[in-house]
RNA sequence: GGGCUCGUAGCUCAGUUGGCUAGAGCGCGCCCCUGAUAAGGGCGAGGUCGUUGGUUCGAAUCCAACCGGGCCCA
């Protein structure tokens, strides 16, 4: 028994195929990936797609900091995804990465590993070991992408601290001053007094600190208004009342800020022995007055902050009393601490800063580097420092009778992380590109940008994929300040301005291009290592039509500024100083930005403005984002939460193309979650197509389409197979062009998993094992399935270039007109045709009209739907079958009902009966006629019902093929097989 | 606190202009096969469509508020 059925195994065509069923991605993606470099396949894609329309995904730059993360993965990946597909659909799409090498982070990396010896470091020293640090880095994170599948020109990407990109980068600020839009203005900054320094955020560390806080009285410059506005009748004096923790800031202030919201008292009770009328926010009265042990008081009247404002009121400067400053709205006023109207000083607070450009107050900064009072503070200030300052303030206001109240509060204060010493903020002169200012060109940058916010792409505005990111960017750009791209460090760019002796200015379109110049030949290092002169070269300010007074500019008696550039600047001039330098693109815009949706503020925002103030243009067509990397349950990844997954852990683990699935699958618009899980779950999914494509290789193992055409019948599955393949050229390849990844992926995969895996392999088995070698109608099979494996492995190339490059040189002969690589190959095109005629309703066979008694009109799609009906049904019941008993479906036989004067069923039916019994997996099929009520028909438009029986009793099991059916035996030669395999293994037999 | 945004089964996603008992695949449970075998197949159970109101004959779909998540600011 088990000698025969051996023999009989030996006589199928099983499938065969040396492509793995285990994948194996970690030993076999790195090997491909040195593959890829060493035959420069990024190459031979240039030459292939030469000369071919350009796609330009423009490389929004990493930080060169620190290994990749999760983020990182899925932003790169992407991209990568959308330079493959373009590659694929006949567009020449080069892809340059880049890197981000300057800025504090690493600056502030590279000081605090020094520690002490910083002290003794010049900038130039310091800037070699941040050199060296971006350097690791970049070297780092290129192998990492690289590990991850993304092709690109990793032998030549962008780095901004290179002095080609740097001298680019001067060049688009040579334009830009060309065009007005550089000025210099006073900005408070953190400042450490003890190191005359300023400082970033990074470098402050809070520690609590006691100070004076203190409630101040400012007199009504006009009580007549303040009066009037709160109706009172009453000689009585009245002031604002103020709060503040510095009173060394008394001396700038400007201004009082209120909520135009709040509403705000008149209070009369009596001070230092005298009456007096106090403004207080209503909610704070009782807490003031308690503070200020005042027992007695009463509110006479109330009024909106608005109502302050639009009253016009003004009060007498605290410390000067000739000084009249007025009363405006800030929505930041909080009823928090003090008195609800707040202190403000330009010079020595962000807010107070924002507040005084909007109202035109002026910045006004009397303290000097060393943290003493200059000339234009009152004369008892005069060379104090802020701390000596404090006491003699509250003094002073105690004298005058104007100090309300004083306590000594203990508040967090930031202090410089070096000396340890308190901060404090003061104004100094910064570089700004004009929002709001004139350009040559005759707009503002902020009209440029919120009017190419508003137009689409094709007229010379933007297309936003989601498109809520138009509305995202353009809120942005409404409401931002002038941009500040001045800095005070070590670790950037600098920004070439000279100043001369009297400490005037020199930076004009001319001055900044011979910088350029030179950092292009000798890099921005050569700024603290060369004399002006030689910076200068050939520039003479005599020529230079931009300077009114050439001859206060001599070379010889200029030095250098300290400033270096927001390193936003830089990476937000790379439209320029790669997309046009490296000739990508003959002009702006680019094609694509691909990025997180944290960059409408960050890079997309701040390379609009440069590029529209340098060229006139925005620097992209579309702007694409996506969301962030998530935890499983939604939540941000941080590592202090220790809830973070680690991209390069998960890539050693699993392999790059498991990454790329899962990062494919999702739909990226929103935030994506990932977690061990979720990767595991692509790893499935993979799996699974790989195991499809495998099959089709199996099956095809012994079959070449040039020589074995068979044209598959008319009735067949694989029609329907072919079918469901070019609906899926046709919706995966319009995903693709939409950037909707993840339904690409979800229709691949199902269509794996349904169409190919369950319905239609399972089906076709029979054929492709059992018939001749050469029997048309396993051909026509292996013609769908070879079809089905290009197709496929093809689709699939951008998501999996690990695994659909391995498949291609499985692909039993392949066809010799197609590329050796499939990432050179193109998309498959779909039968638009055939697609057209299945969908159409009309009649293939005109009897199948008399189905239904509202004569419907039928294609092959609507029979294929009804046959599948007839499958899901039929399945059921097997079910039911299967838990009487009979496991096997071969063991059981379908009867197919129909009523006994249907003849247009009955031929239906007689014409798919064959596909119906694969279809269903059973042993055999068969007609059966009942009387019209016998019949419980599948859906209404096809009568025909399914019963299965059990046959173990009623046929014999073919020894070969497994069914039972009422044929077994009928051949005396090989009773023990059915009509058909006994009819293969004569052939067989006599070879 | 503000701007933008998301919220359909355990997971990833479908759900056209509001209209039949809300779908698919995975996962899960049960079962089958052992001629795709560290594979393959079948059936089944899972959702008051974030919540609450409203518009409507009718809402996952429109409106409002709220809750929760995310990004960017403050």
């Amino acid at each position: 028994m088990n000698e025969k059925k051996k023999n009989y195994k030996d006589t199928l065509n099983l499938p065969n195929t040396d492509f793995d069923m285990r994948a194996g991605l970690l030993k076999k993606e790195p090997a491909m990936q040195a593959r890829w470099s060493e035959q420069n396949l990024y190459g031979q894609i240039r030459d292939a797609r030469a000369g071919s329309p350009r796609f330009i995904l423009h490389d929004g730059p990493p930080y060169a900091n620190g290994n990749i993360h999760m983020g990182t993965a899925l932003n790169k990946i992407l991209k990568d995804i959308v330079v493959r597909c373009k590659n694929m659909t006949g567009f020449d799409a080069p892809y340059v990465p880049g890197w981000d090498c300057h800025g504090l982070p690493i600056e502030y990396r590279v000081q605090s590993e020094l520690g002490d010896k910083l002290v003794k470091m010049s900038h130039i020293d310091v800037r070699r070991l941040c050199a060296e640090y971006a350097d690791k880095y970049v070297k780092i994170q290129s192998e990492q992408f690289q590990r991850l599948g993304v092709l690109g020109e990793f032998d030549a990407p962008y780095i901004t601290m290179t002095p080609r990109y740097e001298s680019a980068v001067l060049e688009v600020f040579a334009r830009m001053v060309e065009q007005g839009l550089v000025f210099r203005q006073l900005k408070p900054v953190h400042w450490s007094i003890e190191n005359r320094t300023a400082l970033a955020e990074a470098e402050l560390e809070y520690h609590d600190r006691e100070d004076d806080s203190i409630y101040v009285l400012l007199a009504g410059a006009d009580s007549s208004a303040l009066k009037n506005l709160f109706g009172l009748n009453d000689d009585t004096p009245t002031y604002l009342m103020i709060w503040t923790t510095t009173p060394w800031t008394l001396p700038a202030n400007l201004a009082v800020a209120v909520h135009p919201d709040f509403e705000y008292s008149a209070v009369k009770f009596t001070h230092a022995g005298k009456e007096v009328i106090a403004v207080i926010a209503s909610d704070l009265v009782e807490k003031v007055c308690g503070v200020g042990g005042v027992e007695k008081f009463e509110v006479l009247a109330t009024a909106r902050g608005a109502a302050l404002v639009d009253a016009g009121i003004t009060y007498l400067h605290p410390l000067i009393g000739e000084k009249v400053c007025p009363v405006v709205p800030a929505n930041y006023v909080t009823l928090e601490d003090g008195t609800g109207l707040v202190h403000t000083a330009p010079g020595h607070g962000m807010e107070d800063y924002g507040t005084g450009l909007k109202f035109d107050l002026g910045v006004y900064c009397p303290v000097r580097e060393d943290g003493t009072f200059d000339e234009t503070a009152p004369d008892w200030l005069i060379g104090k420092s802020v701390w000596e300052a404090n006491p003699l303030v509250v003094d002073f206001l105690s004298t005058a009778g104007t100090l309300f109240h004083k306590q000594v509060i203990t508040h967090s204060y930031p202090h410089d992380w070096r000396s340890k010493t308190p901060t404090i903020f003061r104004a100094t002169k910064q570089w700004f590109v004009a929002v709001d200012g004139d350009m040559k060109r005759g707009t503002t940058l902020r009209e440029m940008a919120m009017d190419a916010c508003r137009k689409s792409a094709d007229d010379n505005g933007m297309d936003f994929i989601p498109d809520w990111g138009r509305n995202r960017l353009a809120g942005m750009l409404e409401s931002r300040p002038d941009w500040c791209i001045s800095r005070q460090r070590s670790w950037g760019l600098p920004i070439p301005a000279f100043y001369n002796e009297a400490g005037e200015v020199l930076l004009t379109p001319a001055s900044v291009r011979a910088v350029a110049k030179s950092f292009a030949e000798r890099g921005s290092d050569c700024w603290f290592t060369d004399s002006p002169t030689e910076l200068l070269g050939d520039y003479d300010p005599v020529f230079d039509t931009d300077l009114a007074e050439p001859k206060n500019f001599d070379a010889s008696e200029l030095h250098t500024g300290h400033d270096i550039f927001d390193v936003w600047f830089e990476s937000g001039s790379s439209w320029f100083a790669v997309a046009v330098r490296r000739e990508l693109v003959d002009e702006i815009p680019v094609d694509l930005y691909l990025e997180g949706s944290d960059q409408h503020r960050g890079w997309f925002q701040l390379s609009l403005l440069p590029a529209l103030g340098a060229a006139g243009l925005p620097p992209f067509r579309t702007v694409l984002t996506h969301g962030f990397v998530v935890t499983e349950d939604g939540h941000k990844m941080s590592k202090s939460l220790g809830n973070t997954i680690d991209v390069i852990d998960q890539l050693s683990k699993r392999g790059a193309d498991i990454i790329r699935l899962w990062v494919a699958s999702q739909n990226y618009q929103d935030d994506v979650r990932c977690s061990e899980n979720l990767i595991a779950q692509s790893e499935d999914a993979y799996r699974k197509i790989r195991n499809t494509l495998r099959f089709c290789m199996g099956s095809c193992s012994n079959f070449d389409p040039a020589r074995h055409t068979a044209e598959s019948s008319e009735h067949s599955l694989d029609r329907w197979m072919r079918l469901e393949l070019h609906q899926l050229i046709r919706d995966v390849r319009i995903a693709y062009d939409k950037y909707e990844f993840h339904r690409a992926t979800r229709l691949m995969y199902e269509f794996c998993t349904v169409q190919a895996s369950s319905v239609y392999m399972a089906a076709v088995k029979d054929r492709l094992y059992c018939e001749l070698p050469d029997s048309p109608r396993r051909r026509a099979t292996q013609a769908v399935l070879h079809e089905m494996l290009s197709v496929l492995v093809k689709l699939l190339a951008p998501i999996l270039p690990h695994t659909a490059e391995e498949a291609w040189e499985h692909i039993p002969a392949r066809d010799p007109n197609e590329p050796e690589n499939v990432h050179l190959a193109m998309m498959p095109e779909y039968d638009e045709e055939m697609l057209e005629m299945a969908e159409d309703l009309r009649p293939v066979n005109p009897d199948l009209a008399q189905f239904s008694s509202d004569e419907i009109q039928v294609g092959p799609s609507w029979i294929w739907d009804r046959l599948l009906d007839l499958r899901a049904d039929g399945l059921v019941k097997l079910e039911a079958l299967r838990n009487a008993g009979v496991k096997n479906p071969l063991d059981a036989e379908a009867v197919f009902t129909i009523a006994d004067d249907n003849q247009a069923a009955e031929t239906f039916l007689e014409t798919y009966l064959g596909e119906l019994e694969d279809l269903l997996g059973v042993g055999y099929a068969r007609i059966e006629k009942a009387s019209s009520t016998g019949i419980s028909p599948v859906s209404e438009t096809l009568p025909v019902g399914v019963r299965v029986e059990d046959t173990r009793e009623k046929y014999s099991r073919c020894a070969r093929s497994w069914k039972r059916r009422p044929d077994v035996g009928s051949d005396a030669e090989y009773p023990d097989l059915s009509a058909r395999d006994a009819e293969v293994m004569k052939v067989l037999a006599k070879k």
